[in-house]
Parts: C-alpha cells; sequence; structure tokens
DNA sequence: CCGTTATTGATAGTAATACTACTATTTAAC
DNA sequence: GTTAAATAGTAGTATTACTATCAATAACGG
C-alpha cells in the first residue's frame, strides 16, 4: 500500500499536521465539521472540543481558520492532480487525454484508503461550497504571492496546456480551463440547491455523467 | 429625467431603504464600505460610525450584513435585466438578441445618475467579489424558498430562453446561462488579482472587449 | 537514568463582532 | 393638545478570534 503525503504551501500553516497525530486529527475533523456545519460556523473552539483538544493547541498548527481551509482546499487540488496525472499517463492523443482530465474532473469522488485520514467527499463538498472564499477576500493579492493558490493554477495550467495542444490557435485556453474548474463545481451546487440555474438534475447516480456531457461539449465545440 | 424603484425581494429587508433618507445612506455607504473593505471587514457599527447613526437604527431595516448583502446585489441583477431589456428592446432576431445580451453583460459599467445613490460601479465590483457568498452558504435553501435570488433566476432564465431561440436542440441552456454570467465576473476578477487563471490582460480600456469576446466565441460555438 | 527540549494542555484575558433590550425623542393622528 | 406610533440612541450580552502564561508530559541524546 502506498502512503501519499503531498508536499503543499509551507506558508498556509505553523507546523504541518501532516506529520503528527494531533495534525490528522484537526485535518480529518475539521473536514468533517467544515462539511456539516459550513466555513461560517466552524470555529476553532468547536473543533478542539470535538477533538478533546484545545484552541491553543490548534493555533499552533495553524494562524486562523482561513488558512486551515486555504490548507485543506490546496491538499485537494494538489490530490486531484495526482489523480488525472495517474489516469493520463499513458495516452498522447492530445483529445483523448483532454477527455480523460475532464472525466476524471467531473466525475464522482470516491473514499481513497491511501489517505486514511481524508474523506475525500466531503472534502468535494468542501471545494464545491467554500473554494471560492479562500480568494474572494481583500488578502488576494498578499495570498497568491505566499503562493497559497499553486496548485490550482498549476491544475489550470495543465488543462490550459492540453487544450492548446488540441488547437494552438485557440485564443483562450487558461480562461476556459478556470472556467470549467469552477463551473464543474458550481453545476453540482445547483443541482442540489439552486435547480433553476442548472439543466444537471440532483440524482446522485447520473448527474455527474450529465454534467460530464455539457462540459465535454461546451470545451470540445469552443476550441473545435 | 425617470427615478428608478425597483420592486425587490420582500424577505430581505424589515423596513424598506430606497424609501426613507436614511435608508438611502444605508445603501449608498454601504455600498462604498463593501467595495472598499470588503465583506468580511465591513460591520454595522463602521456604518452606523460612518453615517453618523447608529447600530439599532440600520438593524431596523437589515437584520443582518448578510442580508444587506444579498439586498445589494438582488438590486444589482434587477437593474442590470432592466438594462439588458431596455437595449435588446426591438431586436427580433434571437442570435442579435443574445449578442446584445452578452455584450451588456460583459460591458463596463458607469454611473447612473437615475439611481444617484448607487455607485453602480462599486456595486459592479462587489458582485464580482462577494455574490457568491450570498448563496453559498447553509440556509441557501431556506434562502431560496425566501425567494433572494429571484432576480439573478430570472435573469438566467432569460438568457437561457434565448439560448433555446437560437437552438431549440441545445440540451444546457440554463448550466450554460448560469455559467457565463459567473464566468463574467470571475474573468474580470482573475485579471486583476490572479492573472494566471485567465488570458484576459488587466487593462480597463480593454479588457471588456476582450472577455466579450471569449463568452461570445464560447456561447455561440457551444450552441452552434 | 537523568536532564534538556519539544509538544501539548489548561487557564485566563482582551478586543471586536453581532446582536438585543430598553429608554428617550420626535412625529402624526384624532 | 393629548395620546399613540415610529424612530433614534444608549447600554448591555454572548460569542468569536485570538494572545499570553505556565504546568504537565513525551521524546531523545549522552
Amino acid at each position: 500500500m502506498t502512503i501519499l503525503i503531498f508536499k503543499l504551501s509551507e506558508n498556509t500553516f505553523i507546523r504541518d499536521p501532516q506529520t503528527t497525530e494531533l495534525g490528522r486529527n484537526i485535518l480529518q475533523t475539521s473536514i468533517k465539521m467544515v462539511d456539516k456545519l459550513g466555513f461560517e460556523d466552524f470555529t476553532f473552539k468547536k473543533l478542539a472540543t470535538s477533538i478533546g483538544s484545545t484552541e491553543a493547541s490548534i493555533y499552533r498548527y495553524f494562524e486562523n481558520k482561513h488558512k486551515l481551509l486555504i490548507y485543506i482546499i490546496d491538499w485537494y487540488w494538489t490530490w486531484l492532480e495526482y489523480k488525472i496525472d495517474y489516469h493520463a499517463n499513458n495516452i498522447k492523443d492530445p483529445t483523448e487525454r483532454l477527455k480523460v482530465y475532464l472525466l476524471k474532473l467531473s466525475e464522482e469522488k470516491v473514499f481513497d484508503p491511501n489517505v486514511a485520514y481524508v474523506d475525500e467527499r466531503a472534502l468535494e463538498r468542501i471545494v464545491s461550497a467554500e473554494f471560492e472564499k479562500t480568494f474572494l477576500t481583500k488578502n488576494v493579492d498578499a495570498d497568491n504571492k505566499e503562493g497559497f493558490f499553486l496548485s490550482y493554477k498549476t491544475l489550470c495550467k495543465k488543462i490550459a496546456s492540453v487544450i492548446t495542444e488540441v488547437n494552438p490557435k485557440y485564443e483562450f485556453p487558461h480562461s476556459l480551463a478556470s472556467t470549467i474548474l469552477l463551473l464543474i463545481k458550481h453545476q453540482l451546487y445547483y443541482a442540489q440547491h439552486l435547480p433553476a440555474l442548472s439543466d444537471i438534475k440532483y440524482d446522485p447516480k447520473n448527474h455527474h455523467k450529465r454534467l460530464y456531457l455539457f462540459v465535454e461539449n461546451l470545451v470540445f465545440k469552443t476550441i473545435q
């Protein structure tokens, strides 16, 4: 069995939570709690109580809850890129590779036993509902300089470069890549909560497939 | 001179701020402040101090700052739909109408003297940076039932229905419409703060035009 | 096995936030 | 002109988001 440990941006944490018992506990429990309560109602106090520790101890790992959110979402994008690379590994044809990318991006995530302390399905819901809060702040520019969004930007660039391979003349590969990354999260959220904004009906058995159809059609027609 | 007063969702406010001096002052100043401080750092206390009133007085108009944000963003979408209708008024050909819609959505907003107490350019920045925070909460379902997102959904449906007119066989008109509405806000935000995610370079004189090219191409190729 | 250091836990305290309840003042209605 | 309703202003509370201090324990090297 492989154990996955990702090297994430150094500046989001004070002490690397992947390396200690308490750290992994913080990660595991905060994912559960943010998923359940939403980021606004999630507090370090509640987290501390839930894992039988104290606020002060958690502050030794993360400066504040915003950086904890950035950390776990950074983890998600890093993990997703790893997954995508893994599956598109031997595919030479750029059109086929792009299709695999889109499939992996839009498919349902399942529990990965390689990282026992992370519930990928909860994490996926967190990314859907909270990702944009990480950069829609007055601190974007500083946070960006610190490298907090690097994994997301790397993923975006990877998709953009395959788009360019498929059609070198297409003018907006990065814009299209960032659009589909967000679109995927949003359409799933809409399906469940704001169905008027989507043609993808909430139906855990089929909506990932339908989402894929929407995205595949949109991307390939656009870059043609 | 026409004076525009929009009828917005009744449940977002306690007392209609459009009808009183203090109310309009709250609107005008909160738009300025949210734009400047960001929604997180904006408080009723600061707002009250700035307009020489008290927290309690503001609480008589809005239950909390979240509902104030919903209100001003609701105002924006209502205003935008009015603008779009105004300009697409006599256009019968659906392709041409859709083009006018996209143009109006992506163009630069300017100060509208019809509503002297609203700074549309600040409001536009607020929508770019804060809109998603209105529905990415654990209260979505309740807020949606209360009709808080009606103006946005109406606009989305209007765009979706022209898309269907252009190509009745296209399967995802609502998903496409909601995608482009968000995309427009995001690409402008990226251009300024996260340029790696976009091919639209920050340049107030030209980026709206380039944004329009990206969207027009994406929409018409997709629905073809 | 002892002493040093790192890690965690417990307790307390502060400033700011998000309200709520109550009192004072103005306005408007009959 | 008195009474009732609307509005403004004052004061207070619970919670949040930290910070600081010190004690207890585990880990580790000589």
